[in-house]
DNA sequence: AACATGGTCAACCGCAGTCGC
DNA sequence: TGCGACTGCGGTTGACCATGT
């Protein structure tokens, strides 16, 4: 009767991924792609569910991903996109280039939220804090910090309305799915900021086969880094590309012939490093 | 120095939505 | 149209690390 577990149970592993796992599931998925991710962890040699696969693959190794803490002009787009979209951590994070859902989420919970507390501003509602709370919350929010993210939330708490066309994120409101519409530009106030030019194709750089890079942007970015991560940004979707003669040594047909490439050897000497990459 | 506590974040779980047959 | 397979999403957990006592 029930539904299947994602995938057998038995033998598969779990916790924390291993740097060989790793960059077996990255080579296997530079070089082919991902049609099924149940066949991933198969064809890649790896002992987890393909689920894991994509989770890893999404919240940790894709290429476009930006590491660190999300600066203040992130934080005050999160926080103006949940006041619109509540917990729609995909959707908020379709708006932030490089980011993931699972970062954004994490990071709300432990930094936005209790921001956001002390400043008086129910993180749930975006309105005021409960009156038996929020004198204090206010005086402490006085006392310390009240940079723009209380302008942001206090505009949003007056009338949420206006929301929408604050910051130019009217689009946003209104249509939920309609990323391409949004240059990445605009839902990306913090450009000069950008800490790996690979963030400035996120969204377009996917290995879902599907996407296209939208060029002008992400040209502008890539002229600024040098290196082979050039050839994210210059190939409409970087899965329809001819990866194997980049990582020469990967075969085709046969994920156990790449499953003992090092990805990153290819990438060191043309300055592109693991340890900056990760 | 040792232990306790709290914070952070990667990873897992289960549900819901979508797609193909 | 219904059903099953698959993917994606959001909530939650647990391990690890930093800080305080």
């Amino acid at each position: 009767m029930g539904r299947q577990p994602c995938c057998e149970k038995i033998g598969i592993k779990k916790g924390p991924w291993t740097a060989e796992e790793d960059q077996k599931l990255v080579t296997f998925l530079l070089s082919h792609g991902h049609c099924c991710w149940r066949l991933v962890p198969k064809l890649a040699g790896l002992l987890r569910c393909g689920k894991s696969c994509r989770l890893r693959w999404t919240n940790y190794l894709r290429p476009d991903l930006k590491r660190g803490l999300l600066s203040e002009e992130e934080e005050a787009l999160v926080i103006d996109l949940h006041a619109q979209l509540g917990n729609r951590w995909s959707k908020i994070a379709a708006r932030l280039p490089g980011r993931t859902d699972n970062e954004i989420k994490n990071h709300w919970n432990t930094h936005i939220k209790k921001k956001l507390k002390k400043m008086g501003i129910d993180p749930v509602t975006h309105g005021p804090l409960a009156p038996a709370t929020q004198p204090l919350a206010l005086a402490l929010a006085q006392q310390r910090d009240p940079p723009q993210v209380v302008r942001e939330e206090e505009r949003c708490d007056d009338d949420p309305s206006k929301q929408a066309s604050s910051q130019g994120l009217a689009a946003v409101a209104d249509e939920d799915d309609d990323v391409e519409e949004t240059p990445a530009s605009a839902a990306q106030p913090h450009g000069a900021t950008t800490t790996s030019p690979a963030s400035a194709a996120a969204g377009s750089v996917s290995p879902s086969c599907s996407s296209s890079a939208s060029g002008a942007d992400a040209d502008a970015d890539a002229a600024a880094w040098p290196g082979p991560i050039d050839l994210f940004l210059e190939v409409d979707g970087i899965m329809d590309m001819d990866w194997a003669g980049i990582l020469s040594g990967c075969g085709d047909d046969d994920a156990a012939d790449i499953s003992g490439v090092d990805l990153f050897d290819h990438y060191a000497g043309d300055g592109f490093d693991e340890q900056v990459w990760m």
